[in-house]
DNA sequence: GGGTGATGTCAAATATTTTGGACATTATCC
DNA sequence: GGATAATGTCCAAAATATTTGACATCACCC
C-alpha cells in the first residue's frame, strides 16, 4: 500500500481549471504542506481519506471526481 | 488530522447488509488486520485512500456511499 | 543580469496508520 | 460445562504519510 497506488487523480487539472492556484496555495487551503501536494499529484502514496475529502471539497466536488480507481 | 476526523462511515451497515460478513473477513478481503477495520468502524483515524476504495469497491459501492464528510 | 513565483528533488525528522499478539466479553452450539 | 465465532481493548512495533528545510530549474518580468 505505499509504491504508486492504483489510484488516480485530477489535482493538477482541478487547481488549472480555478484560476491557476498554486500547489503551495491549494496546500495552505486544505491544510498540509506543499510537498503533499506534489507527492499526490505524482501518486507517490495514497492520501488520508480526511486530505482527500478537503481537496475535493475545496474544488466543490466529490471524492470520485478528484479520485479514481484503476480497475474500474 | 488524527483525533476523531471529521468521516462518518457505514462500514458497519455495509457489513451486516452482505451476509453478517465479520470484520476479520472483511479486512481479508480488502487486505488489511481485523483491527484496521474495526478502527475504522469506530472512526479512531482516517484510513488511506486505498483502503477506502478498496472497502467501497468490494461492496460494489461509490467511496461517498461509504464515507461522508460531516460538514456538507 | 538580477529578482520572483512555481515546480521539483532529496534527505532526515516527526506523525499517523497499520500490524501482531495477548487477553476479555458475549452469544451460540454441542 | 466446554468449544467456537465475533467483537472489543491494550500495547508495542513496523510501515507509511506528512513535514521541514535546503537547493535546482525554468519562465517571466523589470
Amino acid at each position: 500500500m505505499s509504491k504508486r497506488p492504483p489510484i488516480t487523480n485530477r489535482v493538477r487539472q482541478l487547481r488549472e481549471e480555478h484560476g491557476g492556484l498554486s500547489q503551495a496555495a491549494l496546500g495552505d487551503i486544505v491544510g498540509v504542506t506543499r510537498q503533499t501536494i506534489i507527492a499526490i499529484e505524482q501518486s507517490r502514496y495514497s492520501p488520508s481519506l480526511e486530505t482527500s475529502f478537503r481537496i475535493a471539497r475545496h474544488f466543490g466536488v466529490g471524492l470520485e471526481d478528484v479520485f479514481g480507481w484503476e480497475g474500474d
